[in-house]
DNA sequence: GGCCAGGCGGCCC
DNA sequence: GGGCCGCATGGC
């Protein structure tokens, strides 16, 4: 099976096994921004913790933020971990897209924007303009490398935009498509494709190299 | 109690 | 341009 294949695949197996909608779950597109560089490393829920209290002061906007001292910043989202780079990333971002005309860039060029900015890398920029902007960027993380290495399809060391690039050459430009199959990704991930997988629940086991034998993948993890 | 979480920038070489 | 390090809380 060549990639096209076995990426469109993949997706067909996961959204078989996991229903997904709504993943990004956000009042505002400022909201997926703010999350976006709250979610760096860190598990969701605290990032929960830490919207919910910006939600509480009234400042979980790029301008609420943009309006608050870096200080306050940091206390106000503690919950989230990191928060004093957190807060200055925060307050880059708040600044340089609070006025943003979209209607000036092309996706590259958004995008290239974005990586200049303050505490937006490669995964940021893309979810930003995914699930905050609605344009079609896929959005690799730590748990698409994982899987798709352990399958076989990709070699850990792979770069980012190598990674990236081999997702849009094969699937649809299909901005929900995005959307779905990487949140399906992360469900994988968080139910079966675990650091110590349970690859015997997993809808991917029989294209994977390691098929269920996730004593093997422990070891070679290691 | 130890491991893990939806990265990034700043170093160093 | 690659490799390592600091950043930090809360859940399991």
């Amino acid at each position: 099976m060549g990639n096209h294949l076995i990426i469109n695949k993949i997706y067909e197996l996961l959204a078989k096994q996991y229903k997904n909608d709504n993943w990004w779950k956000a009042d505002s597109v400022d909201e997926v921004i703010i999350g976006a560089i709250l979610t760096q490393n860190t598990n969701w829920k605290n990032v929960e913790k830490a919207i919910a209290v910006l939600k509480e002061k009234g400042l979980c906007s790029l301008v609420g933020i943009t309006k608050t001292k870096e200080e306050d910043l940091a206390e106000y989202i503690k919950a989230s971990g990191f928060f004093k780079v957190k807060a200055k990333r925060l307050k880059a971002v708040a600044d340089s897209l609070y006025m943003i005309n979209l209607d000036k860039y092309d996706n590259d060029e958004l995008r290239e924007f974005l990586l200049s900015i303050h505490g937006i890398g490669n995964e940021t920029a893309d979810t930003i303009m995914l699930y905050g902007y609605n344009l079609p960027s896929f959005v690799i993380d730590a748990y698409t490398m994982r899987i798709y290495s352990r399958i076989g399809i990709i070699n850990k060391k792979d770069k980012y935009n190598q990674v990236r690039q081999l997702f849009m050459d094969n699937i649809n430009k299909d901005i929900e498509l995005y959307k779905k199959y990487h949140a399906l990704i992360v469900t994988n991930a968080k139910e079966a494709c675990k650091v110590k997988p349970l690859c015997t629940i997993c809808p991917l086991k029989d294209l994977c190299k390691y098929g269920s034998d996730y004593e093997s993948i422990d070891s070679k993890s290691k």
